[in-house]
RNA sequence: GGGCCCGUAGCUCAGCUAGGUAGAGCGGCGGGCUUUUAACCCGUAGGUCCCGGGUUCAAAUCCCGGCGGGCCCGCCA
């Protein structure tokens, strides 16, 4: 069994590491990797590449007509991850995934003879390898590459989740990711459509004559959103710098420096709470066209996501899961419009037009919503929130907002205690935010004034209350002339949580942070494989 | 910021209510098996019961503190 004592001997057992001699001879002179170099085949020394000459989601595209027992006269080299292995004596049927695709991969005895068949032996689950051979379709009319010679490019060294259950565990699944995606179909799904519904806005976009910026993402003044940002140190100015809340305020600089159609697929960063809706960094994609009121954005953005839908999932209507049900979302565009008040009203069956201040305020205390803010627009949101936000399932705009809470909205033309502003419901959830920019700059100017004020009246009584900050950067960049135009933001990581009826905004981003936690590495758990390595490839001994 | 729940083998979990020898399935390892689909059959190894303290003759189990994670409320999209 043991394959190369002179260099067990020479390694030095780590009494921190492995409790006895025994137990390091025992437990590293086990380990299937040494069984591997044995009989020739180091995982990481001997194959530094793979010719792969297709996908396997192409030999199931041309080979399904195949009969049972049938074969294929071509031959394919096909690399990836063997997710399963049944062994049966001397025949071994694999799951390969490379992926595109899964398909059976099938050893035979026969076809491979004893010297490779040593190799088929030692093959686990999460074993990567690269096999040529031919398409079959077995006894059972399983699709199957039949292997006539495979190599071994990389090994797993640790177990895989159990097939059945997989990985569950929620605390396991966040830390290590790259198992919760590769094992569990429906994460990696909505992850690869994310690329792929950015990937349709883009085109759509571009097929429409709009540029992509990138606005910075470390800013000496925040702005765009009511959110606390995060505050990080740039030695370079030897000053505390923003991370960017939201790209507004550059893209519409943008708009003043004539590029008239810019967009951004933005981070932005939020120093708030983390829950199933919320991660303090999340995607939007933010857009800006000259020329243009928010009925023309409207317009635009159910084309676009009505469109991208159609691209990715071939249909305008998905089927979600909403608590235990199951709902058809319909993005046949045009979207249900519905003002914020009228909304309040076939929802909730209260009544907001008209009433007075105090009276809006007993309304919410009605409805056990807490007063933290002043501002007679917050209170309307609350009341939309608790009454009307969780029963709009269908794409729907909430037209009209309040003015006193959309400081860089422009007043309605109608009535100018509202902004020309709209918010994207689907499933009970906000997805987007627009409106008819507001470029007027002495307007602006007045409005961040408003905001500095409420901060500091509003203090002493609520504590600290959300608002933007005075840029007067860009105050001056709308100085120089503005065109009348529209922007709208919508957030990626929601919409697509939405679509693959996900139940957390954390599940379909790629990656989330977590605490260190406490293990060992294989190199720290077997000393000789560590010797091993350090000898082959001459490193200095540590 | 407030509340609730979880942490036991590589993975999924039982055991905890009512303190008394650490369990199952899958996976691993060994054996058998040339058409399986969570393959099957036989055998076998594998544990800091998250950590620290307390109560007790005795703690995975009860109590306190901590760490890690999830969910809900508040705030933010």
């Amino acid at each position: 069994m043991k394959s190369n004592p002179a260099e067990f001997l020479t390694s030095t057992p780590n009494s921190g590491l492995c409790r006895s001699w025994f137990e390091a001879l025992t437990m590293s002179t086990t380990h299937r990797f040494w069984r591997f170099v044995e009989i020739g085949v180091d995982p990481y020394l001997t194959e530094y590449r793979y010719d792969v000459t297709t996908t396997l989601s192409d030999i199931r595209a041309k080979y399904s007509y195949l009969e049972k027992g049938g074969e294929a006269k071509e031959r394919f080299s096909v690399a990836g991850r063997i997710m399963g292995i049944r062994r049966h004596g001397k025949i071994v049927f694999a799951v390969l995934d490379d992926g595109t695709a899964q398909l059976q991969i099938v050893f035979r005895h026969d076809v491979l003879g004893d010297a490779m068949w040593r190799l088929v032996e030692l093959l686990n689950v999460g074993d990567i390898v690269g096999v040529r051979g031919r398409p079959i379709k077995t006894l059972r009319g399983e699709l199957s590459l039949l292997v006539e010679e495979f190599k071994v490019l990389a090994i797993t060294w640790r177990d895989f989740p159990e097939k059945w259950h997989g990985l569950a565990d929620s605390e396991k699944r966040y830390r290590m990711r790259y198992l919760d995606m590769m094992l569990n179909e429906d994460v990696r799904k909505a992850i690869i459509s994310m690329y792929k519904i950015e990937k349709a806005f883009r085109d759509f976009l571009d097929s429409r004559g709009f540029i992509e910026i990138h606005t910075p993402k470390l800013q000496a003044v925040y702005g765009g959103a009511l959110a606390r940002p995060f505050v990080t140190r740039m030695y370079a100015l030897d000053r505390d710098v923003y991370l960017s809340i939201a790209p507004e305020t550059y893209l519409k600089r943008a708009v003043v420096a004539n590029l008239f159609k810019v967009y951004e697929i933005a981070v932005c960063f939020r120093n708030e709470d983390i829950d199933a809706q919320h991660y303090p960094e999340f995607v939007q994609i933010e857009i800006y066209q000259a020329f243009s009121d928010w009925l023309d954005m409207m317009k635009l953005v159910e084309e676009m996501i009505s469109s991208a839908i159609k691209t990715v999932y071939g249909d305008y209507k998905i089927e979600v899961s909403r608590g235990e049900e199951k709902v058809v979302l319909d993005f046949n565009p045009p979207w249900t419009r519905i003002t914020i008040e009228d909304a309040i009203e076939k929802f909730g069956n209260i009544k907001i037009k008209g009433k007075d201040y105090n009276e809006l305020i007993e309304i919410a205390k009605s409805l056990d919503i807490k007063i933290d803010d002043p501002r007679r627009g917050k209170i309307i949101e609350k009341i939309f929130e608790k009454v009307a936000e969780p029963k709009i399932v269908q794409p729907t705009f909430i037209t009209m907002f309040p003015r006193d809470v959309s400081p860089l909205a422009r007043p309605s033309r109608e009535d100018p205690e509202y902004a020309e502003r709209f918010e994207i419901f689907i499933n009970g959830l906000e997805v987007g935010n627009g409106y008819s920019e507001l470029n007027n700059p002495i307007v602006q100017y007045y409005f961040f004034k408003k905001e500095e004020e409420l901060r500091i009246k509003s203090k002493e009584k609520f504590g600290e209350v959300e608002h933007h900050p005075m840029d007067k950067d860009y105050v001056r960049a709308l100085e120089y002339g503005m065109p009348p135009t529209a922007g709208v933001g919508i957030g990626i990581y929601r919409l697509v949580m939405i679509l693959h009826g996900l139940p957390s905004i954390k599940d379909v981003i790629p990656f989330t942070i977590v605490e260190q936690d406490d293990f060992k590495t294989i190199a720290e758990q077997y000393n000789d494989i560590l010797n091993y390595y350090v000898d082959r490839l001459k490193l200095d001994k540590i």
